[in-house]
RNA sequence: GCCGUCGUAGCUCAGUGGCAGAGCACUCGGCUGUUAACCGAGCGGUCGCCGGUUCGAAUCCGGUCGACGGCGCCA
């Protein structure tokens, strides 16, 4: 750094913004440095030019705001190179922040000093912009404020989810990626070629949990879960993160509580959190999480099945339920829903009969409007016969679980675990009309670039 | 996997059998308070691809590829 040309030296004698100290936008539209001198760096999200004077709007990661060129202020040639600045060009800039009711946001910078930092190429994302195009160019959409907002509250989420197991006493616990394992009886998985052994990205961190609890005691995970199937719908990804939690001793009614609990917390955290994101995205989403608070209603399947009997679906008792169900159900409740208690028939191997009535099983899924499945759980089957009877039904080999039908042969205990689809979660908090918005880079069947 | 819609300029779209178009972007010119500024000019095309019908195809027909939307499957 200290070897540089001599080209812009002149300039840069002349110029504080090379140890100047930079402020955050936000606090200039707060009102923090009304009259004073101060320096931001950002890019240029709009620009207008009108001659003599030149308008940008710039972006920093933490709001907008207006600056205000005047040629007068400048040398002719810095004028002009500023004049010719495209749209998301990087600068800094130096001025005295003035309360203005012209400027957008209230506040405006007037210029004293601009360094161009680079001068952008003609971004490809302009006013007019179709989903294909702005997934194509993903990348660089990444700048909107849309996803700046919706990926500020996705960092909330993960983090609460860690916070709250960890304050609950849960470890964290890594499971591999790569496994000869399938989880779930009928997701599909992503086959990959392990030194010419066919193996498979997975599903889930649950089996492997379920060996670990045994030494380490109540284990949560964040982790991406992996799913082959062509699903062409607003709610899946192929690649999405999945919180796992995995617990020791516990009933079905414990499990509803972790999971209500775990819900609410997240909840709490974006409300103290991301109050100005949730503005932006979904402002009435802000009071619906206020007044959220438990218990969440409980109804069991066959209940279910009633409700929507009588709301006058076609439905039979063994059917899962699709999507006009859902959308029926989750609409009866102003919360999120817990349905308990399903057949065996429709649910995983792994999960425990229901000892009063052995065709259900002890577990649930969380419903919310608009999303669907929030959160799969269960209480999970401690006998090794009935596993291994269970694995013949869903015509699995059990021979190839037998490392994981050791944890119920030898001092098998209660316990219970549930997942949690991180996405969803973003997308019931921001009410998101199509999944692949709640990550950066999403992965679906037809799309997995950039 | 099934059903549907759409592929024309960098972007968003119009054109449905007879000269390839508009708005925005970009370039140039004008403008000292703009608000995704405005005014004038310019640049910009393998009409997704392959084949067929026709004197003539962006347009009609067959196929194919791609994207998007819905269902199913699941978190």
């Amino acid at each position: 750094m200290d070897n540089m040309g001599q080209k812009g030296t002149q300039e840069e004698k002349s110029s504080d913004l090379d140890d100047a100290t930079f402020v955050d936008i936000v606090d200039i539209l707060e009102g923090q440095h009304t009259g004073n001198e101060v320096s931001i760096r950002g890019w240029i999200h709009r620009e207008r030019d009108i001659g003599n004077m030149v308008f940008f709007n710039v972006r920093d990661p933490s709001g907008i705001v207006q600056v205000t060129i005047a040629k007068d202020n400048f040398d002719e040639n810095k004028f002009e190179d500023i004049k010719k600045l495209l749209v998301e060009s990087s600068l800094k800039v130096q001025g005295e922040v003035a309360e203005d009711h012209r400027a957008p946001g209230g506040y405006e910078i007037r210029a004293s000093d601009i360094e161009i930092v680079h001068a952008s190429d003609d971004f490809p994302i302009h006013k007019d912009q179709s989903v294909e195009h702005l997934l194509d160019n993903r990348h660089l959409w990444l700048r909107s404020t849309r996803m700046r907002d919706i990926l500020s509250i996705r960092s909330t989420v993960f983090g609460a989810i860690h916070e709250f197991f960890r304050d609950n006493g849960y470890k964290e616990f890594q499971s591999p990626i790569i496994t000869p394992l399938a989880c779930e009886g009928g997701a599909t998985l992503f086959p990959i070629d392990y030194f010419d052994e066919e193996v498979y990205l997975t599903q889930s961190w649950q089996l492997y949990a379920e060996a670990a609890i045994f030494g380490l005691g109540n284990l949560y995970t964040i982790a991406p879960s992996f799913r082959a199937e062509k699903s062409r719908t607003p709610r899946h990804l192929t690649e999405f993160w999945h919180a796992e939690v995995e617990g020791l001793w516990l009933d079905n009614e414990d499990l509803i509580e972790l999971g209500e609990e775990l819900v609410l917390h997240i909840a709490k955290k974006v409300l103290e959190e991301n109050r100005n994101e949730m503005e932006n995205i979904h402002e009435e989403g802000i009071k619906y999480l206020e007044n959220l608070e438990g218990p969440f209603p409980r109804i069991t399947y066959d209940e279910a099945i009633e409700k929507l009997k009588d709301a006058g679906m076609d439905v039979n008792y063994g059917d899962d339920f699709g999507v006009p169900e859902e959308k029926k159900l989750t609409s009866m409740f102003d919360k999120p829903v817990f349905v308990t208690h399903y057949p065996k028939e429709i649910k995983a191997f792994y999960m425990k009969r229901d000892e009063k009535d052995p065709s259900k099983v002890l577990g649930y899924d969380l419903m919310v409007p608009h999303v669907g499945e929030l959160i799969g759980g269960s209480v999970r089957e401690t006998d090794v016969d009935s596993l291994i009877d269970r694995l013949e039904e869903e015509g699995e080999d059990p021979s190839n679980y037998d490392w994981f039908l050791d944890t119920r042969r030898y001092g098998s205990v209660p316990h219970a675990g549930y997942g949690l689809g991180i996405e969803r979660v973003i997308m019931w908090l921001c009410n998101l009309d199509h999944i692949r918005d709640a990550i950066a880079f999403p992965r679906t069947p037809n799309r997995c670039r950039p």
